[in-house]
DNA sequence: TAGATATTTAGATTATCGTCTAAATAATAA
DNA sequence: TTATTATTTAGACGATAATCTAAATATCTA
């Protein structure tokens, strides 16, 4: 999956939450039970960040039963900055 | 200078009128007035554009008498966009 | 089928953003 | 000084965003 919307991915990194919460996801996995342990907001809130990651292509989710995990995408990711980055250059 | 506030930074490009801007000023610095020849904006509109650009520290600018030069800060905006990658690698 | 757990959706509230017109400031030129 | 040009500031308005509580949906287990 390419980039959909550069406007969209810059903006869901202009939140600091959001930014770390790619960082979580960096090392592994994780559900929105387990990143809320790390984030002083409630978990619907969480869930709003988490939907604007990935209506950004910027992580993507997988249910396992009860749970949702989800993944740093890393290729979007540095497609947006590279893409990006070459227009400058 | 150095990165202010990185969320400054991608707010910033969220917009893409701003983006388009970083592009112009990428050949050569321009005057407000060059500028909005090419936005379909007020002037008051692209002066607010740039203020934030500014304050993000992307755009530099300096008065030659009547007229005020924007141009790229390419510094800043490289070690916006290498510092937050590292933080990825 | 209930009950428990995990997550999202709905709806409200407050703050921020992008835009405009009108007015103000700054510099130059007649 | 007065007029002209370049740009910004002030203030208003509608749209979007971040947050919360309460309720709904989805899945698993007893």
């Amino acid at each position: 999956m390419a980039i959909k919307d550069v406007s969209a991915a810059f903006r869901a990194l202009s939140d600091p939450i959001r930014r770390d919460i790619l960082k979580k996801l960096r090392k592994r996995s994780m559900t929105p039970s387990e990143l809320a342990i790390h984030f002083p907001i409630s978990k619907p809130s969480l869930s709003h960040h988490l939907n604007i990651l990935k209506n950004a292509n910027l992580i993507d989710d997988e249910r396992q039963g009860q749970k949702i995990y989800y993944s740093l995408n890393a290729t979007v990711f540095y497609d947006v900055m590279n893409n990006f980055l070459n227009n400058f250059r």
